[in-house]
DNA sequence: ATAAATTATTGACTTTAGCAACTATTGCGG
DNA sequence: CCGCAATAGTTGCTAAAGTCAATAATTTAT
């Protein structure tokens, strides 16, 4: 070693790293007695976790990112399938795998366990001063950049059905966004406003939804599937949004996608969505996802002159 | 809550801490499986960590340190004394209670799995730049300190007997802090290098021992009991030494403890020593501990006039 | 085309853990 | 000093968590 001053210094990190993990071995634990509070068992838990945030899995790799024995996973996994709270679908491109994704019922469970320990990890924050939490945030980061953290390769993101508070949120953020990117005033947010407020009274769960995008627990996108009001078999995409500070991550594609395999799975023939040609983005999505533009139609709204655009996808 | 903008950072906070503790939880998995390579399952090797870091601790004190159910933890410490590396007395005080303790061979495996974990640790900071262990060691700090880990009241150093270094290390610090703190000379060095390869010599570990304090990793006490060279029935404590930055802790005396207890335990009848008059702080120690200055002598030694003393404790 | 590797499942087990009931003490209030 | 609540620890029973090896179905590599 270099220096006895320096081995000595070396010896005590190792001791105080050792420390903190014993302290953080504690801390843990208290952490896992609040899930074990839940209708899961630990491991069960983490995994509907892991599922949530990922689109599709495989086992293997869930169990390798759980560190659990892939026996084990397997019959973790068969047990949720039975309760319904996950589906296997066989992956296309190699007859071994199963691509994994939790049901609507795993969603739900998913979204009680994720309050559940959030609302936690809340009570404990709200203990400090600001001053404190940031330290305590900047700290862990420090902590899980020096021990080489791998960037999660998960989405950094979440989609979930939605809650209290997500209507709300919808009006509000379509009307701030459209304002201030396009200029649009207070019709559009009336606009909105009607929408959700029908889609509310309205809400058929068999052949509606609405996903919310969440990021780092705050709401960064939406988009609302519901029953086209003349024709009946078709589906409509509305309120598509994600918030400027989470674009670039696919959230817009991911949205549309799933809307799309929804109106699949519950038996529409087509889907139609009405947009603006200034939408540049969202365009560009529907393009991708394989919706063709049926119509193009001047109008003055929201206090300016806009194309209007009807686009369509037969599935 | 005061604004929507704090309430945005409270939220992104709750989700930093949670991926923190997700991040850290699989990193101290990873930790785990090393231990698991051990002989012994990973709640007994912390069991075992916490008797080695505790004179006397009753099941309950360590139940609660550790988080484990008392029953669980009961059939541990069953497993332990059965295999011999736990011993468990009846309190004095208290008819209900146990005090437990590791044995030699206890110590032994202690020592061991402490190597082991220590190792591990140090592989794993030696990656890391002298500038990046330094931050990762006070982000350590800071996190425990925000999550209000309480003062650990485990005594924060560790007795163990004597391991290959122990002896140079001995010879080594008696040298180096006698002539700092009283200006004696390398006779006494010598003095100390010649009682310590006696020891080695013609140690008989089942009437003599040596023990050595430890705290963060690092050597700072000493003493070793040995039997009288002309007396038999009598035991001589000799080579008492507690480093400065680690005198105030109640070291000395614990070290005088362990060693007339191991005195009693083996059976003699008597307790002798040979100090200085100057060195106040040990025989202040050696007072309390009930030994009864027998003989005082002036003699030239080590470049100084001094005072020799003969302290004893009949057992 | 065959061997080797990968993905997932199953059967048979062990270990780990938690709860509740029970015994032996102790400390306390009347 | 008696009775009773509280504490320390043990034991039986049960569930959860995890392991290991064998197997089947594919895919990939040689």
């Amino acid at each position: 070693m270099s220096s006895a001053v320096s081995e000595t210094d070396f010896v005590q990190r190792i001791e105080a790293v050792r420390r903190f993990n014993r302290f953080y071995t504690r801390h843990i634990g208290v952490l896992h007695e609040v899930l074990l509070r839940s209708p899961f068992p630990l491991t069960e838990a983490r995994v509907i976790y892991e599922l949530a945030h990922h689109e599709q899995v495989t086992a293997t790799e869930l169990a390798e990112e759980l560190g659990l024995d892939p026996g084990y996973l397997s019959r973790i996994l068969g047990g949720l399938q039975q309760r319904g709270l996950v589906v296997k679908r066989p992956s296309a491109s190699d007859g071994r795998r199963n691509l994994l994704s939790l049901t609507d019922a795993g969603q739900e469970s998913f979204a009680k366990l994720n309050a559940d320990s959030r609302n936690e990890t809340g009570a404990m924050l709200s203990g400090l001063t600001e001053e404190e939490q940031r330290s305590l945030v900047e700290a862990m980061h420090t902590i899980q950049r020096l021990l080489g953290a791998q960037p999660e390769h998960r989405v950094p993101y979440l989609l979930r059905p939605h809650q209290p508070g997500d209507m709300g949120w919808v009006v509000y953020r379509h009307g701030v966004l459209y304002a201030q990117e396009y200029g649009w005033d207070e019709q559009f947010e009336a606009l909105v406003a009607e929408i959700v407020a029908n889609f509310i009274k309205q809400f058929d769960p068999k052949r509606e939804r609405c996903w919310i995008a969440e990021k780092d627990g705050q709401n960064v996108g939406s988009v609302f599937l519901v029953k086209h009001p003349e024709r009946a078999g078709v589906g409509k995409l509305r309120l598509l949004l994600v918030e400027p500070q989470a674009r670039g991550l696919g959230i817009g594609a991911r949205l549309v996608h799933e809307c799309v395999r929804f109106a699949r799975q519950v038996g529409y023939r087509k889907v139609t969505l009405w947009t603006n040609d200034c939408l540049h983005a969202a365009r560009h999505i529907y393009e991708q996802v394989g919706f063709a533009l049926v119509q193009s139609k001047r109008h003055h709204s929201f206090g300016h002159d806009l194309v209007g655009e009807t686009w369509e996808l037969e599935l």
